[in-house]
RNA sequence: GCCCCCAUAGCUCAGUGGACAGAGCAGCGGCCUUCUAAGCCGUCGGUCGCAGGUUCAAAUCCUGCUGGGGGUACCA
């Protein structure tokens, strides 16, 4: 990549200003190459000469000569650049700045280049092919998909994605919450709609009273629905059996549509899962033979092996304030069920210790904070690196409407579904939208303002500016123009040049934004590039009908090819559409 | 109380310790007889929450304060 190329130079040209003699031999502090914000600071500054200035006029006063200004050191610097192809302009400005220019005879060529890179443009290496998992969007499998879950899902499918590109082997994971206290509740939840409908008692064995969702179940419309659909595929089956058995099979039957409904919506925002995971299997002695019992039964036998484990109260305890914990954790409640602790610990010992993830990224909300450093302990006991593990916080989502802020709770029946806000305004919007936003602020989602603003959504802008390139090449096609045999060495009008420009960024758009994880430099930097486009369309124009021009209508056309690349990348990497038409 | 995140234009938000703080939307004024006007051009709009500190240089780092969100369960 250029900008870590331009630093190397830079570096080297420093140490060898020290080496002849012409600075004084100071530490060189790491070389950061920036892009400027203004145009005629040009395409790369390097602030270095500031930086070491302090240190090389003391380096100076003690060898008694006189000081220099960082000016004079930015100058010492580049006088001992080597020189590169991809190198135009050098200039130093005041106040000690180094400002670099890339050459534009290198730029037009570059369009050759993108082109035979392909769908790869973009691609970085800083994963070295390293196997690594991200895992989100694992809400539980209790009802429907909530708005504010849209946020786990782009932000973890836009990382997933970023990280491919930034050479890491990534595996997409849904985290399928199948067993525990939250599926028991749905479970009578679901039971107890189910008899309602049916005009029948809930058996006498349940302790469910007829109308009355119990303490901590699902009071949602849509219990009521799925019911309706346990009513109709099976009748009243469930009646005739034992309590035990029938929840047994109410359950199963809900878990499948709301995984179902789960599923479905992850196809509508364009998210595809390598592995829904259960949590059920981390029970299953069978999941994991070559363990010779359950994963479960193992993590518990590393625990109690590793002194981490106490009795409290009736309950098994965690031990995670002895590795830097916060507060202990229940693993084993007195009522003798695991907790979900513990399945998180089963969890992250199949996938670091059976699967051999070198990394795990898992995505939470903020509601889930308070385990981070208990998970770290947990990672502690487990003889692993805690580093490997990333717990990737986003800040919660407040939907409002009608000017109010919409309380949300599954349990409740309160929330608005993700499915709902999918109808009005589209996956695309949904995701640039989600996307668009640090993951550390929170947002508001007003929901009257997006329906009606989805119509202004910047997705729009960028895949208008897609769509208008295809329609360039259809045109051009239709008229008899090809590319074929182009020299993209006569683009030069600075419109021309500042697409090439801009279209160069991505590799550094994704490694910043795969080094930091941080997907919202993907929509901004979108933006940018089809504003760019326009300009280019607004000042250029590509096919020609004037004979004279025909061969910078062919270069025109590559150049438009590329762009188009560059763009479906950038719109690929954040799961949005990059459409012909609009 | 303690812990985490946030506060930048009317609104929604960008902004690697660097040069005059940016974008979209909203507002105002222009531009279609040639490849998509879902576009382009111009204009208006800022005590970067407040107060200190570090630095040659602070929206950015540190401390305190104010305001908002989240956490602090044998729920997940």
């Amino acid at each position: 990549m250029i900008r870590d190329d331009l630093a190397e130079r830079i570096y080297k040209a420093a140490k060898k200003a020290q080496r002849k003699g012409s600075l004084p031999k100071t530490e060189i502090p790491e070389v950061i190459v920036e892009r400027p914000r203004r145009e005629e600071h040009g395409d790369y500054a390097i602030s270095l000469p500031l930086k070491m200035i302090a240190d090389v006029n003391r380096a100076l006063k003690e060898a008694e000569k006189p000081r220099l200004s960082p000016l004079e050191v930015a100058g010492r610097i580049v006088h001992r650049m080597v020189e590169a192809p991809y190198i135009g302009q050098v200039e130093v400005a005041p106040p000690g700045f180094i400002n670099i220019s890339l050459d534009e005879g290198w730029l037009a060529q570059q369009v050759e280049a993108i082109l035979s890179v392909g769908d790869a443009f973009g691609d970085v290496d800083l994963g070295g092919g390293a196997r690594m998992q991200v895992e989100f969007g694992s809400a539980n499998p209790t009802g429907p998909m909530h708005v504010g879950f849209g946020r786990n899902l782009v932000l973890g499918d836009s990382l997933a994605s970023l990280l491919a590109a930034a050479g890491y082997d990534v595996q997409r994971e849904y985290y399928v919450n199948d067993s525990g206290t939250q599926i028991a509740k749905f479970a009578e939840s679901l039971y107890l709609r189910y008899c309602e409908l049916l005009g029948r008692e809930p058996a006498s064995e349940s302790g469910l009273q007829a109308g009355e969702i119990p303490e901590g179940g699902y009071q949602g419309g849509y219990v009521v629905d799925w019911a309706q659909a346990l009513v109709t595929a099976e009748g009243e089956r469930f009646l005739e059996m034992p309590y035990e058995q029938a929840l047994d099979q109410v359950r199963e039957k809900g878990l499948a549509i709301a995984m179902e409904n789960i599923r479905r919506d992850c196809e509508r925002m364009n998210i595809h899962y390598d592995e829904w995971f259960s949590e059920r299997s981390l029970y299953d002695p069978e999941a994991a033979p070559e363990l010779g019992g359950s994963i479960f039964d193992r993590v518990m036998s590393i625990l109690r092996e590793g002194n981490h484990l106490y009795m409290k109260e009736g309950a098994v305890w965690f031990n995670a304030t002895a590795l830097g914990g916060d507060k202990d954790e229940v693993v084993i409640k007195s009522n003798g069920q695991p907790g979900y602790f513990v399945s998180d610990i089963a969890y992250h010992y199949n996938k670091f210790r059976q699967r051999g993830f070198e990394w795990v990224i898992d995505v939470w909300g903020a509601d889930h904070q308070g385990h981070a450093p208990r998970m770290k302990a947990m990672m502690e006991a487990l003889r692993l690196d805690p580093e490997q593990l990333t717990l990737y916080i986003y800040q919660m989502v407040t939907v409002v409407e009608s000017g109010e802020t919409v309380r949300l709770s599954k349990r409740a029946g309160t929330q608005v579904d993700l499915r709902e806000v999918l109808d009005d305004i589209g996956p695309d919007a949904l995701r640039f939208f989600l996307v668009a936003r640090a993951a550390d602020s929170q947002m508001d989602l007003d929901l009257d303002l997006a329906r009606q603003q989805s119509d202004e959504n910047p997705v729009y802008y960028v895949q208008y500016g897609h769509a208008r390139i295809a329609s360039i090449l259809r045109y051009a096609e239709e008229q008899g123009h090809t590319d074929a045999g182009a020299d993209v060495s006569l683009l030069a009008h600075p419109s021309e040049m500042a697409l090439i420009r801009k279209m160069l960024e991505l590799p550094e758009v994704v490694h910043t934004a795969a080094e930091r994880l941080e997907a919202h430099h993907l929509p901004h930097y979108a933006q940018d590039l089809a504003a760019t486009f326009h300009a280019f369309y607004r000042d250029c124009r590509v096919v020609s009908s004037d004979p004279a021009d025909a061969d910078l209508t062919k270069a025109r056309l590559r150049l438009a090819a590329a762009a188009k690349l560059v763009l479906a990348r950038t719109l690929t990497l954040m799961g949005v559409g990059a459409p012909d038409q609009m």
